[in-house]
DNA sequence: CAGTGGTCTAGACCACTGG
DNA sequence: CAGTGGTCTAGACCACTGC
């Protein structure tokens, strides 16, 4: 039998029209309560009841909403947490993790100085380079879950840190949810890019899959880079998705690695 | 106050020297009962009181040991579990992690074919070519935490996949702990490197740093990758560590990337 | 001081494994 | 069937934050 979620006392907005949470199917896979519980939070978080840096109701709340113990919220809590989609700070309440925080800025930059830690070097130098309406290539439609043809914007950057560029970006962004977005508001903007895709757009980044290959320069990557034509640099192709795992973000960055090098953890 | 732990009933090895388990100092930095019961195991972990594999006690026991409730045990182990040291399975009992398991096999390497998936190539062959005791230079023995000239193994290795060399490694190894390795050992063991160094030198290497960078082939690199000089190649610097944090291993590894790429996941 | 998340307990019951 | 880990509850108390 399958642990089942009670209809809450009073109608809320999470839980107005959830379905009582059975699956009584041919092959009832079991599913605990505070995987239920996880779900419904994650369907909040998708649908911007809460936004990116609020606070979320308490334990105690959320269990009194649930109609399930505190215990139970918690479980579902700690694993959204370690997913970073959620942010616990005792004594003072559960918030919607946000690209926004200073200690988060490079969550998904994963490049560092060889010498001196990120900061070190002053902060970084962001120029747009190119930004417009185009459509998408057969790859990048199918990066996007998107059809080739289909509206895309393309945006194309360099970083520079201490005065030397050392990376280059061209980034594609599926024209529909990011409309609006335009060269002024990019260059405008101080701050990380996905903080900018938050406050403006209400999306998300909360994970990415990057490919990365070492590659010469071409074309004109040697000249916005300023390094010799044939120059290796790193290549990192980088789709990232929001809350339900859509993508969102098709990324291809070349990398200098003389000056910096990325930076991986295996556990 | 600090939560503390009471001396076990009977002297249990992993328990028979720990003194009393509180901070009564200065700053008495809160540490939770559940945190030096995760201490006490990841003690006899190192100490290899339980092997890779075998199965460690049930909660149950180790809570009747330590003399608290299941549930904080439980959340030591959960710990313990997410960082990959302890593997749970439900029914049967938590083991020691292994590198040995089929599924964990490539855990450390995570470069990927560009199509398929791993293992669609077929097994990787993994040739010797060089074994030997020198000392370390300065560079390995800052990386190793020994002093310069110690006693060092160095070794050079080609995988191959589908017939194509792809990974040249040069790998140094503390002398000491290995001692005892040849290349007769080596190439005669079928397997990942690192669950040889498991079953014969009772040393798992739990985590790892990596350093990569896009470097051009030189010296003997093209020779043996068989590339052309000068093509690019992703180097990687990995340092890998063992259950306390002591570094164990050095590699540095030279990837070609036009049939694979080098997958990490951002979260 | 009240409110939040964090720890710890004791106990009941469930799901899974293997003999 | 017994033994394991997994879920859920109810309650007590602690640590931290901010008013």
């Amino acid at each position: 039998m399958q642990p089942t979620l009670a209809p809450p006392d009073e109608p809320i907005e999470a839980l107005a029209e959830s379905p009582p949470l059975t699956n009584q199917a041919v092959a009832p896979a079991f599913s605990p309560l505070y995987q239920q519980i996880k779900g419904l939070i994650l369907n909040s978080l998708r649908e911007g009841q809460w936004k990116p840096g609020e606070m979320i109701p308490s334990e105690i709340e959320l269990a009194a909403r649930f109609r399930v113990s505190q215990g139970t919220v918690r479980k579902a809590i700690d694993e959204l947490a370690a997913e970073n989609l959620l942010l616990r700070r005792q004594g003072k309440g559960t918030f919607v993790a946000t690209h926004a925080e200073q200690q988060v800025q490079f969550r998904f930059l994963k490049l560092v100085p060889d010498s001196g830690s990120r900061g070190s070097e002053g902060p970084a130098k962001r120029e747009i380079v190119e930004c417009r309406r185009t459509s998408a290539s057969t790859e990048v439609a199918k990066a996007l879950a998107l059809r080739a043809g289909d509206a895309v914007l393309q945006i194309r950057r360099v970083l520079s840190f201490a005065g030397t560029p050392t990376i280059l970006e061209d980034i594609w962004l599926p024209a529909a949810p990011f409309k609006g977005l335009t060269a002024e508001r990019l260059s405008n903007y101080q701050g990380a890019m996905y903080a900018l895709f938050e406050t403006e757009f209400n999306l998300r980044m909360v994970r990415a899959k990057e490919k990365i290959r070492a590659i010469a320069a071409t074309d004109n990557q040697h000249q916005l880079l300023n390094v010799a034509p044939g120059t290796p640099l790193l290549s990192v192709q980088r789709v990232a998705y929001t809350y339900k795992d859509e993508p969102m973000e098709l990324r291809h960055g070349y990398y200098r690695t003389d000056t910096h090098y990325y930076h991986n953890e295996l556990g």
